[in-house]
DNA sequence: CCGCGCTTGGCAAGCGGTTGCCAAGGGTTG
DNA sequence: CAACCCTTGGCAACCGCTTGCCAAGCGCGG
């Protein structure tokens, strides 16, 4: 037979419709001789529940959306990775989907899956505070590196780590550093400037800031440009594809790293231990992100909606030591080369 | 209201539900006045048809999954990449699934997914020819970088590719080399070898396989080692991790690359261009593949089943040298280190 | 003015499951 | 042994949309 439905499989079995959909649905509903026998009845026809119809009535598709800010960033895979395993842990469907760094497209896209998803993960959304609130109120979502007043989340701790980084770099004799910004409304951009900042401030660094930057190689140039026009010893990037552009822009430019200038990125992708020098960065767990993005959403999924507290859930980050950072070179370094 | 249906659309509208999901399935059959009726009604209540119930009967999802072996490979990124935009232009949803490299667990997942999705995009698939077109006939399928006769299918170039890699190291005086291969049943790693073996034979190069090693960055120590047990001066590694992973094993063991030996590998990935040295491989714009596979599979969808011809597309690949390749070294290393 | 063919829209029967409600049967208790 | 409860399975009404079939209405030619 082309397509058994529970028909057959009920035919089959000598009992009721119902009697095969609990059987799969809800399984202690039914005695245990029976369930066997249409277990049984369910193989030998080669049954597999039609998941489009169950999802008509139940409302629960087992699947879930994860939609990412930009695709093309290898930060992201890592998080891709977590999340798609641990959907699958729970017998969830994993959909990927590509808002390619527009707000607008995001939206469309949340618009066009809800009725075909339980719950949406949003990496790194660029939307606004109250309209993450708002798409929050009316489904599943969890946020993922991004924090909203009453929206579950999982971020990957900003605060302290840059903290560490200024540290880093104090302990290392540098006294003023630029960090090169990320896109205007991305949280974690803001998070961790102002962490940079307060951090700089205590430590008796100087801290500037230049940017936006798109977060990728390409623009490592211009960012690497402005960041030695500042004349700061230390650059932090908002991320290492911006920091392996920098790399390669103060190569060509004959800037020794780190002898002339320190470079720090976030993010730690798999990229930042082979470029030349291989870069310090503020890594941490991507995959678990992902993963715990899953668990969270899955959880609220179980539950009666709206009685979920939301929870804001922080992984710890940690700083990378690798070759980019140095001791600050003797004489600060104030002239525009 | 909560969940507009046609039926609200078509009392709002004034006109039998039908004619709402004429409208908004083909377009051509309702008059132009009635049509913006529905649509204006339909705009007016928040209307959004349910794909399920639509997919109940129609039995089009408008869904297409991408199985992948290992989704933790990033040479799978630009793949996906590639797959998830055209999927989004012919307006269809990407589900992603990773296979992690089961054969079992890939057929699982195109059991529980075929009533859900239109078709399939098998990335890399470890299946057996006769499993790959046995699933083929069933539902619709494409291949990517894995060929089966019968079957539609998308790969980067790897023959004359192969080839012109012994040309290269060839051209630079090397006199052997040795191949690190791939997983047992990867189609990819039989064609290279064979490629490999094929060309060198004709070019007067002796060429040896080693292996199979996973081909990850973590293989490459032990691969390394056999490597240069072969006394062979060139390294051609089944894909750029693994070929990473040697570089680094080399590194340790204060191999120069490539004054010593010289290392060749598959891919072209991100962080082939930042490795040191910077890694010589056979490169191809593999986010076209993606896209290429997803057109095949989206074309072969709007066709009666069956009648579908399975294109077998073939996309170049390109050697992209760097500096992991040089001359041979100046006397045959025939001892072992 | 009538008949004809074509376009347009309505009717209603599914698509494959889910689930609230009910009844039968078996076991338990006094 | 009767009364009662609990477990188990069946009935049937949907879930929201598609689509084959049919009929009404229209324009047109004769």
């Amino acid at each position: 037979m082309a397509n058994p439905t529970i028909y057959d499989v009920a035919r089959a079995a000598g009992v009721a419709t119902s009697t095969v959909s609990r059987v799969f649905g809800k399984p202690g509903r039914i005695a245990d001789a029976t369930r066997d026998r249409v277990l049984q009845a369910a193989r030998e026809l080669g049954y597999e529940p039609n998941p489009h119809a169950r999802a008509l009535t139940s409302q629960r598709t087992q699947t879930i959306a994860m939609i990412v800010s930009d695709i093309t960033n290898p930060h992201f895979f890592e998080l891709i990775r977590g999340a798609e395993m641990r959907a699958k842990a729970a017998a969830y469907t994993l959909v990927l989907v590509n808002a390619e760094e527009s707000t607008r497209m995001e939206l469309e896209q949340v618009r066009r899956l809800t009725r075909s998803v339980d719950g949406f993960l949003l990496a790194a959304s660029r939307q606004p505070d109250d309209k993450l609130a708002d798409l929050a109120a009316a489904r599943p979502v969890v946020l993922i590196n991004r924090r909203v007043e009453g929206v579950a989340s999982v971020v990957l701790e900003p605060w302290e780590g840059s903290r560490q980084i200024v540290a880093h770099l104090a302990s290392l004799g540098h006294t003023s550093l630029v960090y090169l910004a990320g896109p205007t409304n991305s949280w974690m951009a803001a998070s961790r400037w102002t962490a940079l900042r307060d951090a700089a401030a205590e430590l008796g660094v100087r801290a500037v800031r230049t940017g936006p930057y798109t977060p990728t190689v390409s623009s490592g140039g211009a960012a690497a440009d402005a960041a030695i026009g500042t004349g700061a010893t230390a650059i932090v990037a908002h991320n290492d594809l911006l920091a392996i552009g920098v790399l390669r822009r103060l190569a060509d430019r004959s800037v020794r790293v780190p002898e002339d200038v320190s470079v720090v990125g976030f993010d730690d992708i798999f990229a930042a231990d082979l470029c030349t020098p291989t870069l310090t960065t503020l890594g941490g767990a991507h995959s678990d992100v992902g993963r715990a993005a899953v668990e969270i959403l899955v959880e609220s999924l179980g539950q009666p909606r709206s009685s979920t507290p939301s929870p804001q859930i922080v992984l710890p980050s940690q700083l990378v030591l690798r070759a980019s950072t140095g001791t600050a070179p003797a004489g600060e370094r104030t002239t525009q080369r």
